[in-house]
DNA sequence: ATGACATATGAGATATGA
């Protein structure tokens, strides 16, 4: 049965990391990949080099910071950059596009949410914030009965199993209970955690180890880049994978290639 | 412990990340 590859990476520059980026597109291959932090304004993506291969690449950038990107065989249609709500100051933290051609019907939204920390600080309201105005959009999403995949760099630990060491993690704003509780807010909409509702009660499973530490050696990860699948989505769900191998390649952004197979 | 790492900016040291 032909399948579908969609892919999540929070690829920590594109320009710093496109050697790393290009041999994992080329290894696996994807459909679509939604990439966060590209950090690179939008003129300035290397886009030609994922043209070459085969791709359409749909960016919404921004100087320094930040930054999110869709690359993809299929064409792109009814693209959109930024949340309802964003201004022309907004961080560049979401695109969205629809994929009516190749291997099924399919609409994509690569995800950046704010970090949060220091909690207790502007930085955390905005953190909430915006997850609200990331949840009210999909729900008007959700009313147009599609396959919907929201990918991306949630920055989001969603339950103690998600962390190798949970306690360190009680203060943070990627763990802290009115975070989560955001998250279940969103989830319970409707939508399905792909990686865990393919893995449901098994430890370690992780998608970022930070840089210091030795933390990739100790395996000392957390599980923050998720793939939220619709009803309609969820149903053509055939298998997930987290190519963690990545990480302990040169040059490694802390984050790893997430991804799911959706069926025809 | 405010460090360890890593990147962007801009040309030294600071902001940001998770």
């Amino acid at each position: 049965m032909a399948v579908m590859i969609i892919a999540t990476w929070n690829i920590n520059s594109i320009r710093a990391r496109i050697e790393t980026a290009v041999a994992w597109v080329k290894e696996a291959s994807p459909d679509v990949l939604c990439l966060q932090e590209i950090k690179c304004e939008t003129n300035s993506f290397p886009a030609s080099v994922f043209e070459d291969l085969g791709y359409n690449v749909t960016i919404h950038g921004q100087k320094s910071y930040n930054g999110v990107a869709i690359l993809s065989k299929p064409k792109p249609e009814d693209v959109r950059r930024g949340l309802p709500g964003d201004d022309d100051e907004s961080p560049a933290r979401y695109v969205e596009a629809l994929f009516s051609a190749g291997p099924g019907m399919v609409r994509v939204a690569s995800i950046y949410l704010p970090n949060g920390n220091p909690a207790g600080t502007e930085k955390y309201t905005f953190k909430l914030d915006w997850m609200e105005r990331l949840t009210a959009h999909a729900r008007e999403l959700l009313k147009q009965e599609e396959a919907l995949v929201l990918a991306g760099d949630y920055n989001v630990i969603p339950a103690p199993l998600d962390a190798k060491y949970p306690e360190n993690w009680l203060t943070d704003a990627l763990f802290l209970p009115e975070t989560r509780a955001r998250f279940r807010i969103m989830l319970n909409l409707g939508f399905t955690d792909a990686i865990r509702a393919s893995m449901p009660e098994k430890p370690g499973i992780y998608t970022f180890w930070d840089y210091q530490a030795g933390a990739w050696q100790r395996n000392n990860g957390i599980r923050i880049d998720h793939l939220l699948l619709s009803p309609q989505a969820a149903d053509r769900l055939k298998t997930t994978r987290i190519d963690s191998h990545v990480r302990g390649w040169d040059k490694p952004s802390d984050h790893v290639p997430t991804m799911i197979e959706l069926t025809q």
